[in-house]
DNA sequence: TGACAAATTTGGAACGATCCAATTATTTGA
DNA sequence: TCAAATAATTGGATCGTTCCAAATTTGTCA
């Protein structure tokens, strides 16, 4: 049934011209007459010729228009917002992407980046899994393949990153929940032993001390970077001899959390306890009480990451640049910003 | 500085044998000596070597290891974890996707296809846009590409399918909420004009036909299948001159947008009202309330749907066939289960 | 040692498109 | 009308791999 596919040289053949004018018409060339053109297209339609992009790759000269993503955890709707603003971008400029979750696996990422690599991909844009290190990356960099990291950065490795102001993003958050009147603010979610965490704790850290605030390092609570770890983390914090009475989250996920945990614990967030997140997913705004968050946009960090490979592949030369993207605190009820001060009752 | 790529002639050269040779031990083929395969594969890793897939792929035989993924939405977790599951099986069978986010546009969905078709995938496995029609994958079918449909169909088209029961759910949930005592039950959320909807609503009808009650369409109220909307059609569910006492909604993020909606109307969910979801995406089990929904597995659904394009792939023949997965309701807390009559206040 | 089989190795022709240099067709100008 | 300029078309080599048929090496046995 599978009849064998329609190629240039059956096209010139059934329009009675040469294969290399139909390449031309291919290409959409000027040179071509008119009438001709007319022909083979009509001759192109009729046999359902499907042009063969592998076979036009295979000249030394021609870059192909793929282009890899990989992204750590594709579960997390931060990440599916960020590969969707790429998906954007590639395709109004005509690329395909190969997208892969590495789901946190630096060996799953090793294989996929190979088998990438031997499908022959113009650039890579990859949210690292944790873990990876410059050498995993060194192969594309000496073949010429620009790559961008998102996200997190890979310590030692040349290559384009774009990444967050996590620190600024804190600390304007943990400043507002000091203006609120809080003096007990922890944090809470978040696997400790990443940069991203680092960050946002050193905000924390240097927005409490400027405050003239303590920072004790008990009312740092890691656990994983999601609702449960959320709930976990609440859980831990609310049992402290001098429990806090607001917190900064590692990101929406351990924050809808940690709302989740108060209301077990039959506290109000916004009313009894302020909550602060970090990336301002979707929901965050449609939540209830609506999420009081650091916006960072993931599908405009998507498409700037997409933008800055693609300059990096037209251009076809690496230029490692690194990006550092401004956030913006958006204050919601979470906070308990928009209540007047009898109706929140933090016991400061 | 991108030095022209090695191939197997350079290979050839420097080890000393003849391009064949290198060919036969990158296909680990028997036929070659021990001695020659490790001179081979020294000089391999020596210069650097990368696998050419699109050049192996020109010659007719070959099928390329190359498989596409469009998914309609993939900011919706659900769908998320759909292609999280296909990227698993993927993976392991030593695929690689071209994944697309058509985000519900049928035309960016054609082009995908299109494009797709030219880079030369093996198989498709689809989650179509709304309003996909039967002439939209005919090309693929035409060249006996295998095509998977998930979770949406697409009448007409002779592809294989796999969706959920979506009737048996909606019943099973509908029924759950009469024996506990509920006697108005409203449908929320979701898009009223796609298949999905009909199945479900019609699984509502017929559970409270069964129960002898009515199915008003009035009870019906559609709005987009996300939080938004949930919260939209709550509202207006709450302002029916007789207002329902429990709810199933479209899907998990309508459902927990009524939740949401419920607690501005300062009724508490699972208390003051039932509600159940459908979908079972990872948040249900830890949100407060804990959501009780119909559970659809999207990340097995992913899977079983990469298994059964494969399985074509495979066969090199294309013989479509309908699989209905099934589905079980997950009791939680959002119904009101676990409260003791007295707790549970529906004034029925 | 020679004949034959088995084990290895190897040119060269594909695969489908591109692109260069060369050829042929059509205009143009005096 | 003819040479020169321009427009349009075209073979053939090439990209990196596979695969066939044929050639070469090695091994076995009488």
């Amino acid at each position: 049934m599978n009849k064998s596919r329609v190629t240039v040289v059956d096209i010139a053949r059934a329009a009675g011209v040469s294969k290399s004018t139909v390449s031309l018409v291919l290409q959409s060339s000027p040179l071509v007459n008119e009438t001709t053109r007319a022909k083979v297209n009509a001759t192109i339609r009729e046999l359902g010729y499907v042009y063969n992009r592998g076979a036009a790759n295979l000249r030394q000269s021609a870059s192909s228009r793929i282009i890899g993503i990989i992204v750590n955890d594709l579960t997390n709707s931060f990440f599916a917002e960020l590969a969707v603003g790429m998906d954007m971008v590639m395709q109004s400029a005509g690329y395909v992407q190969f997208l892969s979750n590495s789901a946190e696996s630096v060996d799953r990422q090793r294989e996929v980046i190979a088998s990438m690599r031997e499908h022959g991909i113009a650039g890579l844009i990859i949210s690292p899994a944790r873990g990876t290190e410059a050498s995993d990356l060194k192969p594309l960099a000496a073949s010429g393949i620009p790559v961008v990291a998102v996200v997190r950065n890979v310590v030692g490795a040349k290559v384009s990153t774009l990444f967050s102001d996590n620190y600024a993003g804190a600390k304007d958050a943990v400043r507002h929940l000091i203006d609120l009147g809080h003096r007990r603010i922890a944090f809470l979610g978040g696997i400790a032993n990443t940069t991203v965490f680092a960050e946002r704790v050193q905000g924390w850290r240097d927005a409490l001390a400027e405050a003239g605030l303590g920072a004790p390092d008990s009312c740092v609570i890691g656990s994983t970077a999601s609702r449960a770890g959320g709930v976990a983390a609440i859980e831990r914090a609310l049992s402290l001899p001098e429990p806090p009475t607001a917190a900064l989250c590692f990101n929406d996920a351990a924050a809808f959390g940690v709302c989740d945990g108060l209301r077990t614990a039959g506290k109000e967030p916004g009313r009894d306890f302020g909550v602060v997140g970090f990336d301002d997913v979707i929901e965050a705004e449609t939540a209830v009480p609506a999420l009081t968050t650091v916006s960072v946009d993931p599908q405009g960090m998507g498409r700037r990451a997409a933008q800055m490979l693609l300059k990096q592949v037209n251009a076809g030369r690496v230029e490692p640049e690194t990006i550092v993207s401004s956030v913006r605190l958006v204050v919601r009820q979470s906070c308990g910003a928009g209540l007047k001060d009898k109706t929140r009752r933090i016991s400061a």
